[in-house]
DNA sequence: ATTCATCTAGGT
DNA sequence: CCTAGATGAATT
């Protein structure tokens, strides 16, 4: 007999199972799942039996050497899903499996008693469900009554944290947490406890979506707008949203999707009837009311024309200096450092050029000295001057936290009593100062630090900067950004935004939140995106220029007809020149194919296997520009 | 990916 | 002649 073995180590994605012989004693208590010992490459590692063959012909192979343990640790179903799983993120299944048994302390578990899954009780249908809250006690309600086993994924491992505290005092010691930061040796215990049901209420960040459960009843996507529920920084780059529909399959567990900023996509699924909210649409199918009762006052948008332009340096409009200096409770400024210096802005006017057709920034190309377009064939010459008020054009640039810093320091140099914290993301927290008037400037990486009962005056900075993001999301970000702010501030808190563009989208929904999502999601429509076909980027590098662009333009002119056979309904886009270009020693160049199918995941297996082995995959990215 | 062996430039 | 670093092949 052939026993087929995944071995649990990261192996490029052309290998999946390696074959292996077994002897008689250990013959009859092989099964599949099990965790075993095999030789790999003159070393014994740990691997997982995927398959069981009869057949004995081929005599070369190694011998197995152990069964760690005679329980399986996966169901065969579960290492279908991790196999399907790598096809669809071009990884070998290896990988997945090493999420799943991350910190396995061997010598350990060869003693371990580990329970045997019960078999699930097939469920009814299993429903989806979104819940929407508007405060923190309807939030809290939300994790009043779970099902027995509950899966709850957040974004970020502080909010894991907060959760906890959410959950009524009967369930707290059915918790168990999973994020990458934990030690190994709190990573084995608590996956035991996981495997073995001990607890079953499991909180945890995205990577805790692969842990073999035994069965689940629901899983819950809290904070559901939020971009880091994708795996963007590393590969696999899968989206918590995406596997969380195969889990439902295979567990047939319930869906829930929570968040006080319903991203625009699951806008649409409910409109679609598809995901059942929990409160009542209104008449008009309008997920906002329009009352404009609010206790919190609408966030007040500062025109920053060139009313005190200097030099390119003044950083607050005057209205804003004035609030600064008499503000007495915290401040909090906030600005996104992320940004593209790619887009040309007017250094007068903060006029960006954009696309015609997609209303998006064009993005600056050098050598021709042209401005073009990402999604449309658009382009136009780059002009020194800005078409709109005619004076000096200049390539986006932004300030950082520094400089906000420094300028801060000049504007309020009369008082001592200021406590001014500059976060960003790789400095750890400075504590806020009891007695001072504390001055946050930061990124979205300070929210967790700041005391939103204490802090009287929020400024949103640089929000014409992100605007100019070429990026299809970019508005749908910076609207949860506003929201997210708009949901921790106090009720007597002042909220201003600076901006250029006060015509914009963005500032007509602050006070009716429909209109962002219904203009928003219908450019998306027209262009064919995201929720409208599924979007996925291929992408590729290479240390020659010339050889990666004629790469992909070889690929993407092939895949015209590799596509009329496997479906009718996936388009490509591009071939295009990403951002930046040139990245970790490498040119990059992608294309994107946009599948308008029910089941885009069947569709993106079969294209894979016409893939060249070097193409990097991104289903659903949160970017189609940067690699 | 990672390991392990072979090749190569540059120093002694 | 030796060695650090580069290159390349193979993994059951």
């Amino acid at each position: 007999m052939i026993l087929k073995i995944i071995p649990l180590t990261r192996l490029p994605r052309a290998f999946s199972t390696f074959d292996y012989l077994t002897n008689e004693e250990l013959e009859t208590s092989v099964e599949i799942g099990q965790l075993v010992k095999i030789p790999f490459r003159n070393k014994e590692i740990f691997g997982v039996i995927f398959a069981i063959e009869k057949n004995t012909k081929n005599e070369k192979l190694k011998n197995l050497i152990d069964i760690v343990n005679k329980t399986p640790i996966f169901n065969p179903k579960q290492l279908q899903l991790y196999t399907q799983l790598a096809e669809i993120y071009l990884v070998s299944p290896s990988v997945f499996l090493k999420m799943a048994l991350l910190p396995l302390q061997k010598r350990k578990l060869t003693k371990m008693l580990l329970k045997k899954e019960k078999l699930n009780n097939k469920k009814e249908k299993p429903t989806q469900e979104y819940y929407f809250y508007t405060s923190q006690d309807e939030h809290q309600k939300l994790y009043k009554n779970l099902k027995n086993t509950t899966l709850i994924i957040v974004p970020e491992v502080w909010q894991i944290e907060e959760t906890k505290k959410y959950l009524p005092t009967n369930l707290q010691i059915k918790i168990v947490t999973w994020y990458a930061e934990l030690s190994n040796k709190e990573k084995f215990e608590n996956w035991l406890q996981i495997k073995n049901n001990e607890k079953n209420i499991i909180i945890g960040t995205r990577n805790a979506l692969f842990l073999p459960f035994n069965n689940l009843d629901q899983i819950i996507i809290d904070y559901e707008h939020d971009e880091n529920l994708k795996s963007w920084d590393s590969a696999p780059k899968f989206h918590s949203k995406d596997i969380v529909k195969f889990l439902q399959k295979l567990y047939s567990c319930d869906l829930t999707f929570a968040s006080f900023s319903p991203s625009f996509e699951k806008y649409y699924e409910i409109n679609k009837g598809n995901v059942k909210l929990n409160k009542k649409l209104n008449k008009d199918k309008l997920l906002f009311k329009r009352k404009k009762t609010d206790e919190k006052s609408l966030a007040i948008v500062v025109n920053f024309a060139n009313t005190n332009f200097v030099q390119n340096k003044n950083i607050f409009s005057l209205d804003l200096e004035d609030e600064l200096k008499n503000s007495e409770e915290d401040i909090f400024i906030y600005l996104n450092r992320k940004g593209y210096a790619t887009s040309t802005i007017c250094q007068n006017c903060n006029f960006v050029e954009s696309d015609p057709l997609t209303g998006l920034p064009l993005i600056y190309k050098k050598e021709q000295n042209i401005l073009y377009s990402a999604y449309s064939n658009f382009t136009k010459p780059a002009s020194s001057t800005c078409s709109k008020c005619h004076s000096v054009l200049t390539r986006m640039y932004g300030y950082g936290t520094e400089l906000v810093e420094s300028e801060l320091k000049k504007l309020l140099n009369t008082k001592t009593t200021h406590n001014i914290i500059n976060i960003d993301k790789d400095t750890d927290l400075r504590q806020l100062d009891e007695k001072k008037q504390n001055i946050i400037i930061g990124t979205i990486a300070a929210f967790k630090s700041i005391d939103w009962k204490k802090t009287g005056l929020i400024i949103f900075l640089d929000i014409d900067r992100q605007l100019a993001i070429p990026e299809y999301l970019a508005v749908e970000n910076i609207w949860h950004n506003i929201q997210e702010i708009e949901y921790y501030r106090k009720k007597d808190s002042k909220f201003y935004i600076q901006s250029n563009k006060t015509e914009h989208v963005v500032f007509k929904s602050l006070g009716e939140k429909d209109r962002i999502y219904r203009t928003d999601l219908g450019s998306r429509q027209s262009l064919g995106l995201f929720p409208y076909k599924y979007v996925v980027k291929y992408y590729y590098g290479a240390d020659n220029e010339g050889q990666s662009k004629f790469q992909i333009e070889q690929t993407t002119k092939n895949f015209g007809s590799v596509l009329t056979k496997i479906s009718k309904n996936v388009t490509i886009l591009g071939p295009y020149e990403m951002q930046p270009k040139y990245f970790r020693r490498r040119y990059w160049y992608s294309f994107a194919l946009k599948i308008a199918d029910k089941n885009p995941f069947l569709i993106i297996r079969q294209i894979n296997q016409q893939i060249p082995g070097n193409y990097k995959i991104d289903p659903n990215p949160i970017s189609l520009l940067s690699p």
